[in-house]
DNA sequence: CGGAAATTTGAAATCGCTCAATGATAGTGG
DNA sequence: CCACTATCATTGAGCGATTTCAAATTTCCG
């Protein structure tokens, strides 16, 4: 078996290897899911989670009406449909963009884990709250931007993800949506989309060919995307803390 | 001193009363603000998180050029600010709506409690994915519906709160904040948020009094927002297994 | 009472949507 | 390999929602 992606996890904890082997044994069987399979409908049970080990993922919300607002495009080492573990069913529709690979994580296995391995939880949490500030730039970025600074945005906030799990990657990628998936990371029309992408293909920024995007000049398109750029703190004061009284904690026991 | 709002903390888990006792300790300092004081400004150092004690918040992000979007609007029992627990300098800036009295909660003491009261911790890490459903629902509204039905959908998401306070709240509440204010909730600018509150009156769904809404028709004004009612299950299968694995641990110990 | 902020209204401009149609591309089965 | 089909990308034109700019009115607060 081939090396987990636990950049994530190891981002805010140094994980020991007790903790390694514990998140390797929460997983439970092995799926794979070729483009446009779902991986979870909406509506349906939730009691897993999915730990993405090879390939992209969407996680998409539907309005009363039908419409489908993508809100979250997953890449290895995420851990997908934890949102979904206070509801009874699923809130979110999880799809794969491309070839997919990714693990069951039992939700009794992780329940567990969360009490016998208290720096894998905090780094859980800390991994949740991380969500949380990409959601809230994302709201922001629909709520207060253009579809062309919000297509700029996208892009970037995918460049900045695939740095975190390799810092040497170059600003290139292949980028597995259509434009109608495009258009409902966005919040507008297919049709629209098409001409955002255009328009972004104006400003000299990025360079398309076929679903390869290059990012000419990262710096400017931040800029021109108005989203502010987030530093995540590797393994902070408070990640040290946690370490500290785990080790407290076994001096009582 | 009066009692804590711990409704959102008791949905998870039935808190035992040395849980209750522990995080009421993890409150350091007691503090107060008028309306439009800032709590804390987005670039500011991010060690401590708050826990709000009465009154409501806003927590808002912003954009390079300087427009703002209010990403949350925080009611008494929320825990505000852990999302920038990952970040070197805080992300959101938390400003109150009205008169609000908060509890500081140091990072410290915070990570200490990670460890020693799993349920507690396992407590904290879903109402972080609670928080991500809401985050999703509400760019789903702003990215898919119109105006007048971000309004509904946003109006309800604060009725749905107030009922899960205390579930004979009657649809009916003050809403402590400008037509500004709406604006930046829905991702519109301020005129039009003028003529979008008077298109809900239009509707017949909603009733306006000064600064208070009732809410005439709840099912008939959730079916116009198109938004899905999320029901969150109290003590999930989840949370028993953590109970079962505590009780485990002690054992071992 | 005076001044600042919030609400309300009007009119023109812009952005994004809808409807409609045309090519291009990819997958499927014969 | 080709015909067939479905999906995807692209373009045009008109419409509708929202923004922008500007001004009048009301409310709030000291």
């Amino acid at each position: 078996m081939r090396d987990l992606p636990l950049h994530r996890l190891n981002h805010f904890v140094r994980l020991e290897p007790t903790e390694v082997k514990a998140f390797t044994e929460l997983r439970t069987e092995r799926r794979r899911f070729d483009r446009h399979d779902f991986i979870r409908r909406h509506g349906e049970p939730a009691r897993d989670v999915y730990f993405l080990v090879e390939g992209w993922a969407a996680c998409c919300v539907h309005s009363a009406g039908g419409d489908e607002q993508i809100v979250k495009v997953h890449l290895p080492g995420d851990l997908l449909g934890t949102p979904s573990m206070t509801l009874g069913c699923a809130a979110e529709t999880l799809f794969a963009l491309n070839r997919v690979v990714l693990d069951v994580v039992s939700g009794e296995r992780f329940a567990e884990m969360f009490v016998k391995f208290p720096r894998l939880a905090a780094a859980m949490f800390l991994s949740a709250q991380q969500e949380r500030i990409w959601l809230m730039d994302r709201l922001m970025s629909v709520g207060r931007t253009s579809s062309v600074q919000r297509l700029a945005g996208f892009l970037l906030s995918i460049y900045d993800r695939l740095r975190m799990i390799d810092p040497s990657h170059a600003p290139r990628f292949e980028l597995p949506l259509s434009q109608r998936e495009i258009a409902n990371v966005l919040g507008i029309t297919p049709v629209h989309a098409n001409r955002t992408v255009g328009g972004l293909d104006d400003t000299g920024l990025v360079e398309r060919d076929g679903r390869w995007v290059t990012l000419l000049d990262v710096k400017a398109l931040r800029e021109f995307s108005s989203i502010p750029e987030r530093r995540f703190e590797g393994a902070p004061a408070w990640m040290r803390a946690v370490g500290e009284a785990a080790r407290e904690q076994q001096r009582v026991d």
